[in-house]
DNA sequence: GCGCTTTTGTCGCTTAAACAACGAAACCGC
DNA sequence: GCGGTTTCGTTGTTTAAGCGACAAAAGCGC
């Protein structure tokens, strides 16, 4: 566990090490549950000795969180390729991938457990969170009354995705986005 | 270039390093020819160090090399998965599995030099000439016969098959390995 | 030919990963 | 509860891979 910084400029020999432990977490997770798999199960897919996962991850959960927001951190760099202004049709193409995103999530993880949306949804929320905050620094300069906006609207749109990763959305992903854009720029009048 | 020894029980890091260049230059060849192909551009596919392919092979048809071996030796393991006795029908699946080999080969490499067939070809006369002389060893023990015998059988295979390599052959695999086993186990009479 | 660029091998030095071994915790059936 | 087994987390040591730099060779326009 050094923990040392900032993902980019790491060892490449860290960085595969990282993404395999990564890929074979994800690999295990459409096969059995979570808890099923032990730390010995995902380094030996991962070609990687199993005092090594410790170097990297605090332990299984660990891992997972990680693994989560890299994933939605890949879903929200390609809903917004670069940062770019806040037109209705850029939300509700923001809103709609991570619809999207949550509604593809149980099928790559059939054996999720109870705590599971949870976790899934925090990362989301933590990731939107990094990524609004950003994008609304211009517009809203004022540190303060950004954060409640950021906040508002990472909870809205995570909330409101939750539906898709319990199965229980009775629209469409495209409804939803177009119903919460409208939301979230014209408020409910 | 240590070159250790069996490519059996060798570090993980170092079996995993060997897999990843020889994908890379796999991938490669699919996209280009062997020459216009550098070192730094299979180091860089297989997110290796450039100085760590020095200490695995000697240049880059070193690698070539290995990696034809090792995909034959892969078609040969799993048209023979355990040695058995030689039966008419296992002379036939092994030169049919050969056969296809080849076949398939132009599609794999479609900017193959000159010099292709040869080196393709070589790759696979070795390591039949290694599964021949252990498969034949209790049918014929004196080892001097059994060379000759080796010899020629691979050399009748590979140079049958280098017609579906030149993509010149005027019959299927099948009726090929057909033809050509009927040859080996009862000569032209 | 002659510069200029790219690629090739090689060499120390540094560091991440492998490995074996360990005690402690957790998980069982009984 | 209590042995036996599995998994966890950590440690010290060894080794493969990363890295930068280097001279030599190869490729290439002129």
């Amino acid at each position: 566990m050094n923990m040392k910084q900032p993902s980019d400029r790491l060892d490449p020999r860290a960085k595969r090490t990282r993404t395999l432990l990564q890929q074979a977490l994800g690999e295990l997770l459409t096969e059995r549950s979570l808890a099923s798999v032990t730390i010995a199960d995902i380094t030996r897919r991962a070609t990687v000795n199993r005092a090594t996962f410790y170097a990297h991850f605090r332990d299984k959960d660990d891992l997972l969180e990680h693994c989560l927001r890299e994933k939605c951190r890949v879903v929200l760099s390609t809903a917004l390729p670069q940062p770019q202004h806040q037109t209705p049709e850029a939300w509700r193409r923001l809103i709609k991938d991570v619809l999207d995103f949550f509604a593809r999530m149980p099928h790559q993880c059939p054996q999720a457990a109870r705590q599971w949306n949870g976790i899934v949804t925090n990362a989301m929320r933590e990731e939107l969170d990094i990524l609004l905050e950003e994008w609304l620094r211009e517009a809203r300069p004022a540190r303060a009354a950004r954060q409640t906006v950021v906040a508002a609207v990472s909870g809205a749109i995570v909330t409101t995705g939750m539906q898709w990763l319990r199965g229980k959305a009775a629209i469409t992903t495209e409804e939803g986005a177009a119903d919460l854009t409208a939301f979230i720029i014209g408020g409910m009048h």
